[in-house]
RNA sequence: GGCGCGUUCGUCUAGCGGCCUAGGACGCUGCCCUCUCAAGGCAGAGAUCAGGGGUUCAAAUCCCCUACGCGCCA
């Protein structure tokens, strides 16, 4: 991919959180856009909400896109350290640049000291809507220079606002969907800088993407209805505006908007419950995206190669936590099983498998069980019975407690006691040679034997899992599960 | 309240006026494979394309209205 210095992308979170599922495909979005036009990503930290902003955020976030195997090329490096030629890329260490561009806007005419209190034009506004007429015009929009003064003599502290046109219409031609019209003289004077002197988002948004020659501004649709303003203030100001693409949002089961209380919702809460990265950014990919040959799989080189804009999705997307356990299948059976054993360590330690207690490989139990595998946790959910005795399972229970379970253990045990060599075939030949012999239909032995060997009713191809555990193992759990039927 | 966006199987979606008796994927059901469970293979159920009006020889596809959902501003 040869470099194109036009293509600038970013992704431009509020440190207020963890980055959530939404936040992640956006950022993924921007990241596909620019690496497909071999452009470039940028991180940009909106923290001017001192009072919700945290490191602790940033740090998530940063964490979050890593482990999503996404980087950006310019941003914050960590909650320190910054790269880039436009840093610094937190919004607080820009302040002052915004305060040029409103006080520019203020001497320029297009903006003005606004004094009133929110309650008072709310108030305006309610009542001009109950009689049906338009909005009205901005007391302090044509303030005297008498009234102005009497208000900086009472200490009222202004925000600023920046006038929009009373007539005509602005067209934000979407990437996405296409010209959409606002009728100017319905948009209120945007305040542009609060009574504390911070800028709002919209304005510091705009400084921002111009500052840091955004070309394609990606993000959520809840943004579609700011644009206008946005557009006027390039305008304003006199900068060439980027190009606009807003996606649809993601919903919760039940047609809400994605939230806590769907279940997880942060990016790093699908890292701790066992979820492969490459999966759910393979699944947020094709929420709210696809390309027209349906395919359902995508390497990210191909993903780099298929995504478009035109292929986002107008309408929201349900998020579907099914099809993505589905998807971290596929992937996990794609892995080799060193490499399983590698992604599944967290989860193995907890379950106290790591280092592995003596026994058969876990590499060996990775590739046996692979392709039981839906999450990284059931690596250690699938495997611990071969280095361990667990608790039997209901259906596991339930075969050997049959009344013929006892005697075909019995005769298992004296036949394996001392059986050598003690591998796959020449225990299947054995093992069914017995069933023979006894006129036993296969079932009748296989069934039982896994039970009192594994604790399980499902499991791995048995002579194999046999082999793997071991003679000592295999016979010692033979003669346990007899003496406990003994007991009942 | 105003403005904006959206509405195709349960879910993600294909579809840009005739190829649609609406295709694929997840999920679901059944069968096959088989020592169990998975995986895999095959088959099936599942959408009167939100509803109603137009336009057209022909509409899921274009236009209008209504309903519902969501967002923004207030």
């Amino acid at each position: 991919m040869t470099p194109n210095p036009e293509i600038r992308t970013r992704f431009a979170p509020s440190p207020t959180g963890y980055l959530h599922i939404g936040g992640a495909r956006t950022t993924l979005y921007n990241w596909l856009f620019a690496r497909r036009h071999g452009g470039t990503f940028v991180l940009r930290i909106e923290d001017t909400d001192e009072v919700r902003s945290t490191a602790d955020s940033v740090t998530a976030i940063l964490d979050s896109i890593s482990w999503l195997g996404l980087d950006w090329d310019e941003g914050p490096l960590d909650f320190e350290r910054e790269k880039g030629p436009h840093a610094s890329y937190y919004q607080m260490k820009r302040l002052a640049s915004y305060q040029e561009h409103t006080k520019r806007l203020l001497d320029e005419g297009t903006a003005y000291p606004c004094y009133c209190a929110k309650e008072e034009t709310d108030a305006v506004r309610k009542e001009a809507q109950a009689k049906g007429q338009p909005m009205p015009e901005d007391p302090c929009r044509r303030l005297s220079e008498a009234k102005r003064k009497e208000h900086e003599a009472a200490g009222r502290k202004a925000a600023v606002r920046f006038i929009m046109p009373d007539e005509g219409e602005t067209i934000v031609d979407d990437l996405i969907r296409g010209k959409v019209h606002f009728e100017n003289r319905l948009a209120p004077d945007l305040v542009i800088q609060k009574t504390t002197g911070g800028p709002t988002y919209n304005f510091a948004c705009v400084c921002d993407d111009h500052a840091m020659a955004i070309s394609h501004v990606i993000r959520g649709d809840e943004h579609l209805s700011n644009t206008p303003a946005q557009l006027r203030l390039y305008e304003a100001l006199g900068w060439k505006p980027p190009k606009f693409a807003h996606l649809s949002m993601i919903l919760g089961p039940d047609g809400t908007k994605l939230s806590k209380r769907h279940g997880a919702t942060s990016v790093l809460e699908y890292r701790d419950q066992g979820f492969l990265p490459e999966a759910l950014r393979n699944y947020l990919a094709l929420l709210g995206w696809s390309n027209t040959e349906s395919k359902q799989l995508f390497s990210p080189e191909e993903l780099v190669k298929a995504f478009d804009l035109p292929g986002c999705q107008k309408n929201p997307a349900t998020f579907d936590p099914v099809k993505l356990a589905w998807m971290n299948g596929e992937y996990m059976r794609a892995l080799a099983p060193a490499e399983i054993v590698k992604r599944a360590e967290p989860f193995l330690k907890k379950a106290g498998l790591f280092p592995p207690p003596p026994g058969p490989s876990l590499e060996r139990l990775a590739a046996l069980e692979r392709e039981k595998f839906k999450l990284l946790p059931d690596v250690p959910g699938r495997v611990d019975f071969f280095y361990r005795e667990t608790e039997l399972t209901d259906k596991a229970r339930k075969t050997l407690s049959a009344p013929e379970a006892k005697p075909v253990l019995a005769g298992l045990a004296g036949l394996l006691a001392s059986f050598e060599p003690f591998t796959e075939k020449p225990l299947e030949e054995a093992i069914r040679g017995f069933c023979a012999a006894r006129a036993l239909k296969p079932g009748q032995v296989f069934h039982p034997l896994r039970a009192a060997v594994s604790g399980r009713a499902d499991g791995p191809t048995l002579f194999l899992m046999l082999e793997l555990m071991g003679r000592e193992t295999v016979v010692a759990r033979l003669r346990g599960a007899m003496s406990k039927l003994g007991q009942s």
